[in-house]
DNA sequence: AAATATGTTAAAAATAAATTTAATAAAATA
DNA sequence: TATTTTATTAAATTTATTTTTAACATATTT
């Protein structure tokens, strides 16, 4: 029986550790560091909030790592910080709803994406309108000019087309689309 | 009309720079450096294929750097290698079509996230499971093991919702929810 | 108010990534 | 076949990032 107990507390560690594993290593995709990463993946399978102390005793970081590491993550809004009655230090959560954080992050990437390139465009599109205009400018000049102008119209239809998908993430609208399924375990 | 001429071209500049710049800035997102970013933002504009020379002379790089950098380019599938009779050198033309690049670049990623934690998640959920059927199991640990399991679940639905995704983008079947419209300009 | 506990900032150190120069390899011309 | 041209690899350098140690600030307890 003492066997038995140390082999399911076995288990339970592997399990939790391949799974860690593998968050901290996809989690690259969502601009965090591999160390922040992992400090995310950890506290993913914490069921009571975690201390500063508690996280770089578990990962064997500095303190400071780990402060900065878990204000990185509350940024990006899957690191909360609780409060509770009785204790000093500050106690953190890890946010366990991926489609949380996927739309947070590709939303905000997207839009940003789009909206600075869209008004590159525009400046582009009304300098480059300019020259066509001119009857002075070389034909070789205008000939390029126009070349871009198709060009960037392409690229602007791009544009829009990238701030549709984020809006239609942010307002859940893609579930429509593509539903959640619950699934069934062995793939 | 010496001065005109020179003020197209000063123009045509001005127009393809804004665009180079914003582009560069926002193509971290796919997972490229700066410098990698910029030599596509720059291929971009070029409507005649490019040598690593012209390269390294546009952006003051040294060649191996172009050399690699291309090749990164060529990896990601939006810069190919053209032949031209004639040259001796390598010719390169980048691809402009950004919905090629955003459905190769995201659905590769999405599914090798997806896949990787698939396989994790199942290796767990077998290892939880062994503990929920061993009678000897300690008790806190089986609760735990529990929870686990439920939160896994979770996260294999978000898996498999970011394999539907990928495909649906890797199909075009996203254009159908999400079409892409010829955008008139001035936003 | 002094001592202690906690978290954060700043400087320093260590590590990793990008870039260049130099060396090598491969291909093409003479 | 020797020479030249071009591209790539390897080593060295530079630059940027991550992490730590040490100093500081803030709050809490005694």
């Amino acid at each position: 029986m003492e066997e038995n107990q140390k082999n399911s507390e076995e288990l339970l560690e592997q399990a939790e550790r391949a799974v860690i594993n593998s968050i901290a290593e996809t989690m690259d995709l969502y601009g965090v560091t591999p160390s922040i990463g992992r400090l995310y993946a950890t506290l993913y399978f914490k069921h009571d909030p975690q201390t500063l102390d508690d996280m770089k005793d578990e990962l064997g970081m500095s303190k400071p790592s780990m402060s900065t590491a878990v204000r990185k993550l509350q940024d990006i809004d899957i690191v909360k910080k609780v409060w509770k009655k009785g204790t000093r230090k500050d106690l953190f959560l890890a946010e366990k709803n991926f489609f949380h954080y996927f739309s947070q992050f590709f939303g905000d990437k997207w839009e940003r994406e789009a909206k600075l390139n869209l008004t590159a465009i525009n400046y582009a599109e009304e300098k480059l309108k300019e020259i066509l205009e001119d009857e002075d400018a070389e034909e070789k000049v205008k000939q390029r000019a126009e070349q871009d102008l198709k060009q960037l119209a392409e690229y602007r239809s791009y544009c829009h087309w990238l701030e549709q998908l984020a809006q239609s993430i942010d307002s859940g609208e893609i579930f429509e689309f593509l539903p959640i399924e619950k699934t069934n375990p062995e793939e």
